[in-house]
DNA sequence: GTAATTGCAAAAGATTTGCCCCATT
DNA sequence: AATGGGGCAAATCTTTTGCAATTAC
């Protein structure tokens, strides 16, 4: 196998996503980053998320809202729960009981690489105005 | 609000996804769709996911593998397993006492509109043969 | 010195959209 | 007849990739 090397773009992507609970998509990571390196590009950004993943250092996170990808740098396992409304991503509990879950899909699988438990509805700050704004997810904070 | 009209396109799109298990892609769906209405057009598949999902009659399955959002038509709660190596997508049940769960997480959201659950590992066909394809996901069955 | 990694720009995919015509109601 | 929806193609958006230059080891 080729041995790795520790490039400072590697190494600020990764910290930005380990000091965050935000869950950032490339493109934000991409925004951090250029102020700590100005010229750093965005294919960089995109091929040390792929490394950072298969490293198992990083893992993405897909949502039905929004198109890109967002990325979580936390490994402690958690869900998340999905504003429709607003987009906002944060971290919640597993549910307790998980493990024997796992245990119980190990007839289905030989090997669990990871379980992603992802709760969509609207958070406590979009649902009292949710009645107001029915067409379009149009809401900011 | 406007009133929808019975096409056969959206007829077809959602008859499809309510008969398989196989959670198609947009172009898969596209393709079966062309064996009934051979001049249907991909962007109409699209609109139609769209709306059908708006519906509450479809959901999108995202994944870390493949780069398109999959379809499920079928409404029944129910998790979802993905093969890294071959990209298999099935259906597995719940765990027990997901109820119990979802109440848990109803003081972070006023609703809750859907649970997604995702096991990601490699499933019985493929794990015999994973110690031979390090490098690529590149196994096909 | 060597080869992994970067920056840049072009390419590749996936999905959405504008426009005009057709078909459902 | 009115208008929601379809077909087609162009546009948009996200992510990947080729290549020459750079840099970590």
């Amino acid at each position: 196998m080729k041995k790795t090397r520790n490039t400072r773009q590697r190494g600020v992507i990764l910290g930005i996503l380990q000091e965050t609970r935000e869950h950032p998509t490339a493109e934000k990571i991409y925004q951090n980053a250029r102020q700590i390196i100005p010229n750093i590009s965005l294919g960089t950004v995109y091929r040390n998320l792929n490394f950072l993943q298969n490293q198992g250092l990083v893992r993405e996170i897909h949502s039905c809202y929004g198109s890109s990808t967002r990325f979580d740098g936390i490994l402690a396992p958690h869900a998340h729960f999905h504003c429709v409304r607003c987009g906002i991503l944060f971290d919640i509990a597993l549910p307790q009981g998980f493990e024997q879950f796992q245990l119980n899909q190990m007839d289905m699988a030989s090997t669990i690489t990871s379980i992603d438990l992802n709760i969509m509805g609207e958070c406590a700050k979009c649902a009292p105005c949710s009645s107001f704004t029915t067409e379009d997810q149009g809401s900011t904070h």
